[in-house]
DNA sequence: ATGCATGAGGG
DNA sequence: CCTCATGCATA
């Protein structure tokens, strides 16, 4: 992951993440109307925090296992969030947050709706969906297979993800420079079954005023029992903490890599708050941002030192973005509809056909599987029941 | 906020 | 080659 040799940077010594005491960039309380939009012009990060958090700061860990989460899929009722959301706000209004044992069996705060995370689907929402109706039947059987296929496959992630347990308390100490081990309980099975169900084990509080009652000494060891909708709660109440904080979603990644020697990049904190990791992602970050936002809370005093990022430069260069015009984005759609998982020579065709790179191509359906897997409750079940929920991804083929 | 890309790890 | 976590660069 974060491996010193992933990024461009050649070996640079950025002990700066290490070494600078607690990030603070809080320039302020003035708040307000920081966030919501936020980055532009927070994204300080350009190309020099690239540098990575020196090694393997971070193995790989987290070895999941168990089915809470396809528990919670079984009872996903999917309504609609109350949630009048945050960025409209001068003063937001916290929203406390609410360990899903509070919310039981009307599930309140679930994932948006039919929640249109897809990117392509935005794009093309409006063809698809008569696009789809004309051509289901064109895809139905080819749908089903890979519907059996990504059961197996989200039945084998969902396994995976239930059984985490990722401690909730990190002991500061092991923070720097070393490895973070998100460790995972050896069994439990039981208890895993229920990590859904029962457990109040959610947080300790609930944030409703604007002082947090956080402090470290009463992070749950135990609990974690990280469901779904502890995920979306926190993440919203996250959010709206962070902003009203005044930090910009960049801070935070910062921070953290100062804190625990993980650095992250404003995106990753965007796409936790906005519930766009795998599941499993998701209950990985959730505790260094549980911890971010104690420290953060309690250390409102001074803001501090907006530290200099050192230029490191260097290093390879990324290969350009390509741009792949939103005809042939559809076009790659209506080939994934027929086939996710494309070979070598598939891929070479719809290369051929498309006038694209191979390895533009490849990527493209990688990063589209990755998508598609991200998470989307409803996908797994709803889908699987009702195909022609299918998401109406393209299907504009010229 | 998100599209395309990179790289570790696994097979 | 794939998946997965992650991020640069950009819309």
């Amino acid at each position: 992951m974060l491996s010193s040799s992933a990024f461009s940077a050649p070996q640079q010594p950025n002990d700066e993440q290490q070494s600078s005491a607690v990030i603070l960039p809080v320039s302020s309380q003035n708040h307000t109307n920081l966030g919501s939009n936020n980055n532009i012009g927070t994204n300080r990060s350009t190309n020099n925090d690239s540098v990575t958090i020196a090694t393997g700061n971070y193995t790989h860990v987290i070895k999941p296992t168990c089915e809470a989460f396809q528990e919670l899929n079984e009872r996903w009722p999917s309504q609609q969030l109350p949630q009048p959301s945050s960025l409209a706000m001068p003063q937001p209004m916290l929203h406390p947050y609410q360990p899903h044992s509070a919310t039981a069996s009307p599930f309140q705060l679930l994932f948006p709706p039919p929640q249109p995370d897809w990117a392509s689907y935005h794009e093309h929402n409006q063809h698809h969906i008569q696009q789809q109706l004309l051509h289901q039947h064109h895809h139905h059987q080819q749908q089903h297979q890979q519907h059996d296929h990504q059961q197996q496959q989200q039945q084998q992630q969902q396994h995976q993800l239930s059984l985490m347990s990722i401690p909730q308390g990190l002991p500061s100490h092991l923070s720097n420079g070393n490895i973070m081990e998100l460790k995972q309980e050896p069994e439990r099975p039981d208890v895993i079954q229920r990590l859904s169900t029962a457990a109040p084990s959610s947080w300790p509080y609930a944030f409703g005023q604007d002082e947090l009652p956080l402090s470290s000494s009463h992070i749950p060891e135990e609990m974690d029992s990280t469901c779904s909708e502890d995920l979306e709660a926190f993440a919203k109440t996250f959010k709206q903490r962070r902003i009203k904080l005044g930090y910009t979603q960049a801070d935070v990644g910062l921070a953290l890599g100062t804190l625990y020697g993980n650095v992250f990049s404003q995106t990753t904190i965007c796409r936790f708050e906005a519930l766009q990791l795998s599941f499993k992602n998701m209950c990985k970050l959730k505790p260094l941002l549980y911890k971010w936002l104690e420290e953060a809370d309690s250390t409102n005093s001074s803001p501090n030192s907006a530290f200099e990022k050192m230029t490191g430069q260097g290093g390879r260069k990324r290969k350009k973005r390509t741009s792949i015009e939103v005809q042939v984005k559809s076009r790659l759609e209506y080939h994934f509809q027929k086939n996710p998982k494309p070979n070598a020579q598939e891929i070479a065709q719809v290369a051929l056909e498309l006038q694209l790179e191979k390895e533009v191509v490849r990527v493209w359906f990688c990063n589209r599987r990755q998508k598609e897997k991200r998470m989307t409750p409803q996908y797994g079940q709803e889908l699987l029941l009702n195909p022609n929920n299918y998401p109406p991804d393209s299907f504009v083929y010229t």
